[in-house]
DNA sequence: CCGGGTAGTTCGCGGCACGAATTTGTTACG
DNA sequence: CGTAACAAATTCGTGCCGCGAACTACCCGG
């Protein structure tokens, strides 16, 4: 396990770095349509339906209160609003704005044109292999969907 | 291309889905040691050697300004310290001080096990192609050395 | 020795994340 | 009922992060 010759890596070390630079790209992504990282990520969940904020907490791994701030913000920016929950009133629905929801499909779409170029190099067959293994590290640890197939759009 | 049928998931949503899955993994891991994110990632960075600050900067992916905080705070915990560098009274070279090389590799090997533990259900085989085809990623789009091998350490 | 470039720092700003405490509303149960 | 436990959000205070602009100190070529 992990004998390496000289310019391999290993799969550990593949992940941590991979990660490093497609959430570079993210940023850079977000920094272009005048949002932060957070804001774009909270768009990108939120193009799939609106949440509650304590529902937001875990698919986004944060504390209600960073939510409270996140929310806050972007609301500000006029991308999410708040909406009365009909079922209990203490609860709130956050859901895209026009404004939030076009901004959304914009980022969303040229992040993914720039995740994609990430992976120029490859024949379409790695690609499909690369996501399948992928998609079950994904899929074997739960990740929450902060990142929407592009078929699941619209 | 990427005609998904139900159940599997494009490489672009993969690889945004398990950023934001490493990610979470290096997060709680360096917040299990006392420090943040980015203190773990600058441990990491100079247990290979030491660098200067606008080279870090370019490393890190970060701004001159936004590593001075950085090792500021860093250098507060004792984990890093500025060293005069002998051929240039202008320049500092930051290096790990004792406590902070134990602490790095404390971090480093507590991350890569959580990490690993990512690709718990694959076969050698598996996380073997996995590697490879990050490891093409990584290389085709040049990422620094943020993580270091296994085999690289000491 | 002087002028242009470089290494780092400082400053001010806003975003981010957290825990503890608080407010308001829901729900269960006696 | 009514009250006690619980749940959804917010508020508050703190510290970290990241940036650009301005600045200091130093290097180096002419």
């Amino acid at each position: 396990m992990s004998e390496n010759v000289a310019g391999e890596i290993g799969a550990v070390a593949a992940l941590v770095r991979s990660t490093f630079l497609v959430n570079a790209v993210y940023v850079e992504s977000a920094r272009e349509y005048g949002i932060t990282q957070q804001q774009g990520q909270l768009l990108c969940v939120l193009m799939a339906q609106p949440y509650g904020m304590t529902e937001l907490g875990g698919v986004l791994g944060l504390a209600k209160s960073s939510l409270t701030g996140l929310v806050d913000r972007t609301e500000r920016n006029g991308l999410v609003e708040r909406r009365p929950d009909p079922g209990d009133s203490r609860a709130v629905r956050v859901a895209l704005t026009r404004r939030g929801a076009r901004l959304a499909d914009e980022f969303y779409a040229e992040t993914c044109r720039r995740v994609e170029e990430l992976t120029a190099g490859f024949t379409a067959a790695e690609r499909d292999t690369l996501a399948a293994l992928l998609g079950r590290v994904v899929t074997d640890n739960q990740v929450p969907t902060v990142f929407l197939e592009p078929d699941q759009v619209r």
